[in-house]
DNA sequence: ATAGTAACTATGATAATCATAGTGACAAGA
DNA sequence: TCTTGTCACTATGATTATCATAGTTACTAT
């Protein structure tokens, strides 16, 4: 295709968003590295994207500053990824997408009764369910605020993924 | 490219929603149908797609549940496109996007002070800044609570996009 | 008869993505 | 030392989504 068209020139903050976070691989990865996943190949392996994009976008990400890559040991090298505060702020947006899909994107009973990934409000111990206030205690929920437990077949996908 | 993967066979919420929301022109036409554009010349026009990508998504967006598509007029039938209860839902997901960018994309100075678009809770007249619950109330902020404000520099834009 | 409106569709060039295989730098065991 | 293994990546070639531009359809208005 030609080259994308450039959306960051534009005031709109949606738009400036868009261009990073409408991107599938962005997203995935964002995902990750939200779970706890920092490295490379466990990244690759769970998104189920190839090496290039998942090199491609952790460089994109890391010019952005959501993400900051450090060795985490010499000889060899290797490094993994972090998100930066930048990176973490974006939180909101994935816990937004998580609520939506869990409201609207899953068959009467496909997940076993509850949702996909049930979240529980550490502060407090309720599960928030998809609301973005604590339901028990009232608090906004932030990113470290919450508890992610997967449902067994959301664990189960999960281990046939891993590397 | 080859084909593009599908994701939504996974069980992770963020996987599914990444599916759909893990494009960039989807996003902008989302954000369009928010402001209440609904026709696909306007979308096109500001959004800055080609017609047919737009095409293309409006009717993925429609098979998926989130957009309706309505004849507004009899000869010559024109139709229009309006966000469904799902679509409405994804209220949250974009919101979360603006007030990630607020914070982060832009350069000191460069709205003239405020954010590129102000959010004035309708129930109280507070704004809210980038907040999900308001800062004057204490109610949680969803589609149709808000009323927003172009800045300066995002009006004369939209202005200039227009047809 | 001509021009205008608005929702699209058609065409060809280009570049992003995929699957697969390979590289480099080292550690550990035979 | 030779082989195997680990892990963060690059290289290659086929495929296809996207872009810009132009055209179509079905009308209304002058």
């Amino acid at each position: 295709m030609p080259k994308r068209t450039v959306l960051s020139d534009t005031f709109c903050p949606v738009g400036r968003s868009a261009e990073l976070l409408g991107d599938r691989a962005v997203l995935l990865i964002l995902r990750d590295l939200f779970f706890g996943n920092r490295r490379f190949e466990v990244i690759a392996a769970n998104t189920g994207l190839g090496p290039q994009l998942v090199s491609a976008r952790l460089k994109l990400l890391e010019s952005e500053g959501v993400v900051e890559r450090r060795a985490y040991q010499q000889r060899p090298v290797r490094y993994d990824y972090w998100l930066t505060d930048k990176g973490k702020d974006l939180f909101d947006v994935l816990y937004a997408m998580r609520g939506w899909a869990e409201r609207w994107a899953y068959r009467e009973g496909e997940t076993g009764g509850g949702p996909a990934m049930r979240y529980i409000h550490r502060a407090c111990g309720t599960d928030v369910g998809t609301a973005v206030v604590c339901p028990g205690c009232g608090e906004p929920l932030g990113y470290g605020d919450l508890k992610g437990e997967p449902s067994a077949a959301l664990k189960a996908e999960r281990a046939r993924r891993a590397v």
